[in-house]
DNA sequence: GGTGAAATTTAGCCACGGCTAAACTTTATA
DNA sequence: TATAAAGTTTAGCCGTGGCTAAATTTCACC
């Protein structure tokens, strides 16, 4: 239906929204120059996924969310999927779900949904998106502002970054871990935690991109 | 690395040779018109991918059919993939394969391969080549020209026409199965055979696309 | 409130891969 | 062998989605 480059668009739009998102923003995102994103963003604008305020910056239409939100649900359950059944590591499966989540029909992210038992997260824990854009409500927490002494559980880990997926699982954090901070490092936001019997230490930026809960 | 419209063109080609393949037929088979067929061949021989020879046709070089053959290879690995996991039927299979075909990286070619036992050949019966292009050699031959009252076993079916994959399946005929021709048709080449207890009929133009072998 | 920097858009280019219409080759047939 | 038909190529168009360079707008700061 809509080309690789619309679905690229409309997954940047999603993610960085859903506030007005500027052209330098999303041209950095997909990696084109800010005049590339301009001439795109008019176009999408026309096909009505996009609202577009010159020099104010873009967000997706209804339209264009359900787009989006697709697109989204076919990358994490080829990357659930992948990882089911060829067990790939978390560090591999964003970059190849981002190549086939354009080439996989409505029978067959079905087909593939059914067979997982209709998940509702992605290895990495993300929510996936249902058939007609459902999003359950998010209640995780970032771990870096997470309370001291208290029992966590490990809910979502990045996906696009393999060298940070790949310190996190050499650490034993990943999603269902259980986990405590133990201390908060004022200066720089760092924290001490104990996870899998080890104490160790997460910068505040990698802390900030672990989502935890407090149910165990 | 290459366009998904050179990886089709290359893969026609490929189906339709070894033979100079005309510019007419290959225009058909890709669903494109002859014109534009003429374009991309200049291309793909710009390329090194292709010999043309102006109004007699266009055949792959070495390094086209060694492209072409990785795009095989990725298209029955997916087929066989999709059938294993997933238990699609095996009229769904090529349709889904040809879109995944030109999405997947070498890293999940290579994974799919080891997760399926590196099978060498798909569930339509078809080779699958090796990972360098490597096809063993074709002994099976059509049920059309096969004797009579001889133990045959089915080796291959179409992938490509549903219709006819769905009327093979519903009469028992689909790879690894025995079948006895039991006569012969004279005036339409059409054939009656026995297979999993039936007599059943099959026309000369299905016949001839079904590939059988003496071993059992 | 003006001014310079930063962000955004416009203008104009390109390659890709389609298309139609017209020209040109080849082949088949009278 | 001439000629018509069939097949092929060329010419020229279009939309998509990149790019650079230049123009424009916004914003932050004096």
């Amino acid at each position: 239906m809509y080309s690789v480059a619309t679905e690229d668009y409309l997954k940047s739009l999603w993610k960085l929204g859903p506030k007005n998102v500027g052209t330098q923003e999303l041209a950095n995102n997909l990696g084109v120059t800010p005049a590339s994103a301009t001439k795109m963003i008019l176009r999408l604008t026309d096909k009505g996924l996009v609202n577009h305020i010159p020099y104010k910056g873009a967000s997706l239409t209804k339209k264009g969310e359900l787009e989006a939100l697709s697109v989204v649900r076919r990358h994490r359950l080829l990357e659930t999927f992948l990882s089911q059944t060829l067990g790939l590591g978390r560090e591999q499966l964003h970059e190849e779900a981002e190549k086939l989540e354009h080439a996989l029909s409505k029978n067959l992210e079905d087909a593939i949904s059914e067979y997982l038992g209709n998940p509702k997260r992605d290895p990495h824990g993300h929510p996936i998106p249902g058939p007609n854009g459902e999003l359950y409500n998010e209640t995780d927490l970032p771990l870096s502002d997470s309370p001291l002494n208290t029992c966590l559980t490990v809910m979502q880990v990045p996906d696009d970054d393999s060298d940070i997926l790949l310190w996190l699982e050499n650490n034993g954090i990943h999603p269902g871990v259980p986990l405590e901070i133990l201390s908060r490092d004022d200066f720089d936001g760092g924290i001490y935690v104990n996870v899998g019997n080890r104490k160790i230490r997460i910068s505040s930026s990698i802390a900030s991109l672990v989502q935890i809960s407090f149910e165990d």
